[in-house]
DNA sequence: AAATCAATTGGAAGCGCTTCCATTTTGAGG
DNA sequence: CCTCAAAATGGAAGCGCTTCCAATTGATTT
């Protein structure tokens, strides 16, 4: 236990610079050597500095406001474990850094929806925006709200969006690909994925990673039955029943998050199906959901808090620090197939 | 949109003080004369002045830093709906008001819990604690907390906890009896009551209220089937089955949390049985789980996230504030029973 | 009525940081 | 070498608030 945290004149009396320069480097301004920046670099490492945000933000500076944005359709409850999990994360984040949060549930339908997001920008003089998909891959709306004075940074852009800001996420593709080769490890060959909404392109990447696996496997990706849910449970049972319907059903249902996944399994219960012996069934994000049901659900875990908390980092790096510029970058975090009682071997066909 | 936000020195002339009187008087200070007092109040309202929280932590005070703290038995995940609701609307009410909040898990089975709460004040000065049951109602813990110079303020205290700290919650005691009173109009006479741990008395209370709805319907509370489960998943799916075993099982299951509900359900599934038609279950919390399974489960609403934000704002109320003294005040938010599938009249008995 | 003391109130010094502005250095160009 | 703008650095003024300490007030005491 330190007692005293070392301040800003700590750093400038070690590195026998003026605390200006200190202050400087810090935000990446300009005009300062380079040999004079590594010189407080060197003591802010060797004194294991970090400004005080409480003084910082008294001292100047913008309105430290960030806005997180979610699309909610109708039907989903933002109440969602996704949705806090996230907001937790980057609650924890903002709280740490010295950044007040707002967080916003915009409806994905609405055709506005762009410029509600753009209104929060001036009404609130928010000076960052974390992004969540499909928000988070409109190329467009990145621009116009950077063009507004706005840093961005993006959780799970699918691809699009990573071209255009920061981003936060696991890798889609593996977790699609894993959690794919599992089933094929337990002896599935007809599998059916239920996806997200157009344009939501994490998801899609999840379905190209099953895609790939199938085809490591030699079976053929087109094979697979397609169908797009909206991550409510709802959508995730009414799908399910289509699924069922059909002449010759698939052994292994993956879905694009927990609480399909969930709706998936309610309703092969209600038709009497064994889950897994007739049907495995998978989920994605690792949600508490995925225990509390039966049979607890074999998913692909993904760190949200820690994800959420990571693009607060980003956007208040980029907000106080160095170049602004282009230079954008994925932060990758490690995904993990958590293997439960949803998933098993086919049973042979009795027929 | 104000331009500007008034600052101390504002309210200070606009009430011909000082500065430091109006400090005084924001923060509970004595000797200042009640005619002064209450020009500076006004002038606080006139102007709709606020603190600014940032500068108030750079100027002095302590290290505005409280502690959210939770039972965790090894079983329950601390990623649990229940928690993180909590967290969120403890978290939102820290970042408005200038606060840091900790959050910690303590073993609920471990003898030296006391010692490990106590503890987290030393180590991290922390000058507030938010207790969440069962600790809401340990008196001892409480008055030892409060010995080491912290404030306290509790959730759901059952009782105990409410003679000796402020406390949030609901009235537990009408959420039991509402939806008792709710199984009672479908014409349930067969209760069972999942319960919770030993010395968690809001849960307790919860059942003191479902015994007045069976007394004011002329049954006797004793016929209700009395388990006591630890508010887990799993724990729900056990005691059910013992409940099932026996020979004249109810016709209503009354749970104290959702999660135990879901897993009575998942058993009740699991032995064939109809829910509702053969047995009605409920749950309590309204925590996301409850749409999310099937039928989606009847519960009590609880607004978790608004009990933790208040809980926030009273400690920092006590903090900052007047007479620190006596004067507990229980702060009372509203419940709701939310009706969905699980509950329905139970059916004529076959035999 | 002078002296004493507690209750009030005001003055002023920072908390750690950003930023405007003045000052010193540097490096061309003359 | 000298001049002068551009680059680099330092000085100092706060941001809004708490708090120590000195000053003022009014009531008591002898």
């Amino acid at each position: 236990m330190t007692l005293k945290k070392p301040t800003i004149d700590d750093v400038a009396d070690r590195a026998g610079v003026a605390r200006t320069t200190v202050s400087r480097v810090l935000n990446g301004g300009p005009n300062v050597r380079e040999e004079v920046r590594q010189r407080v670099l060197k003591a802010v490492e060797a004194l294991n500095y970090r400004v005080n945000p409480q003084a910082r933000s008294l001292a100047g500076g913008g309105s430290r406001i960030l806005t997180l944005v979610f699309a909610s359709d109708l039907e989903s409850e933002p109440n969602s474990f996704y949705a806090s999990a996230l907001e937790l994360g980057a609650l924890r984040g903002c709280l740490a850094l010295g950044y007040q949060l707002l967080t916003h549930h915009v409806p994905q339908q609405s055709p506005d929806r762009r410029g509600q997001i753009l209104d929060l920008i001036g009404s609130h003089k928010c000076q960052g925006m974390i992004l969540t998909p499909p928000f988070a891959d409109d190329v467009v709306l990145i621009e116009e709200v950077r063009r507004l004075g706005c840093r961005v940074v993006t959780i799970s852009p699918g691809g699009a969006g990573r071209d255009v800001a920061d981003g936060v996420g696991i890798d889609d593709e593996a977790g699609g690909y894993d959690i794919a080769r599992h089933l094929l490890t337990l002896g599935h060959r007809r599998f059916a994925y239920i996806g997200g909404i157009e344009g939501h392109l994490s998801a899609a990447r999840r379905q190209d990673g099953l895609s790939r696996a199938l085809r490591e496997a030699g079976l053929d990706p087109d094979s697979v039955e397609l169908l797009r849910g909206d991550f409510t449970f709802r959508s995730g049972g009414i799908l399910t029943a289509q699924l069922l319907d059909a002449p010759c059903p698939p052994t292994a249902l993956v879905c694009a998050n927990d609480d399909m996944a969930a709706g998936a399994l309610s309703i092969a219960h209600g038709r009497g199906l064994d889950v897994p012996g007739d049907l495995s069934i998978t989920g994605f994000d690792d949600t508490p959901v995925s225990a509390i049901i039966w049979p607890p659900l074999t998913t692909v875990h993904q760190p949200l808090k820690e994800m959420a908390h990571d693009a607060v980092a980003a956007l208040v790096e980029r907000l106080s620090g160095a170049a602004g510029g282009l230079g954008w970058h994925f932060h990758n975090l490690p995904h993990a197939v958590v293997v439960r009682e949803s998933t098993g071997s086919p049973r042979p066909k009795p027929a």
